[in-house]
DNA sequence: TCTTGCACCTCTAGTCACTAGAGGATGTAG
DNA sequence: CTACATCCTCTAGTGACTAGAGGTGCAAGA
């Protein structure tokens, strides 16, 4: 098998360079072998682990949920109720997020809207943020 | 006027006591006057203040748009241009936040609803993670 | 063969917006 | 006067990287 390069797993993976070393740091990636003069090398298993791991992290599951997931596709005959569980839970959070973005796009607009563009003594915007009483959402 | 101890200006703001520290020390928030025992003592302006710095934090502007709606308030007078484009950039932000958080929430719930509950080799939310082409969404 | 120049190495420190804890001083109620 | 909560300063830790210093490896052109 060909040598992969850090740079180059890098290039194909998605991930930085400097990202790649502290996956390793923090043990989400294995240490690779390395050249005679000590520079790491990589093969297609890492390249796919380290594709696995970015795709997670854009997802936005956290490493120590990425690092769970992970040890569950190391062991592919195990049920796979802890992936399902992480997932869910991480749905729940996005949907939470969503609805709280929901609320403050909300009352971003109606600041915008309300600003006059004039003096900072009428400013909406300002005003809103100076009075929360002012707000339509009150659950923060 | 009466003296406001750090713990009851946390209770009335809703910012804890280290936070309103950290907000002296990084200048958001001016130094109070100080009590013969050296503990700060603060006035009604300053409960406004942290009031309107927790009430944009959590309409998630970052503290250095804080610190430029903040000047802006000092200087009642001037054109709330300014006020106007931090709020309607953060807009923009959420917006943008929202669109991405609803395409992963797809993706969960694809995951999610395609997990048999067998074993991991089976999972659907494993063999998303570990190949991308899977995707949906094909954006990140 | 030499040299240029990029990619690689390790290590430390910085980012953001706090949060936690140590170790000690102050203020107040009983 | 004694508890005891609250306050003080200072340092270090959080998550997930990112930036930079200072040095080494390696491949290609002259």
């Amino acid at each position: 098998m060909k040598k992969i390069t850090i740079g180059e797993a890098a290039r194909k993976s998605g991930v930085k360079v400097p990202t790649i070393r502290y996956y390793e740091g923090i043990g989400l990636l294995r240490e690779p072998s390395r050249s005679d003069g000590n520079q790491r090398s990589y093969e297609q298993s890492d390249l796919n682990r380290l594709t696995f791991i970015r795709h997670a992290r854009e997802l936005g599951f956290e490493v120590e949920a990425i690092r769970a997931l992970l040890s569950l596709q190391d062991n592919p005959l195990q049920s796979c109720a802890s992936a399902d569980a992480i997932a869910k839970a991480r749905l729940i959070e996005v949907e939470q997020r969503i609805r709280s973005l929901m609320a403050l796009k909300a009352e971003l607009e109606m600041m915008v809207e309300g600003c006059g563009h004039g003096r900072v003594d009428q400013c909406r915007v300002i005003e809103v943020l100076a009075d929360h009483a002012q707000c339509t959402h009150h659950g923060h």
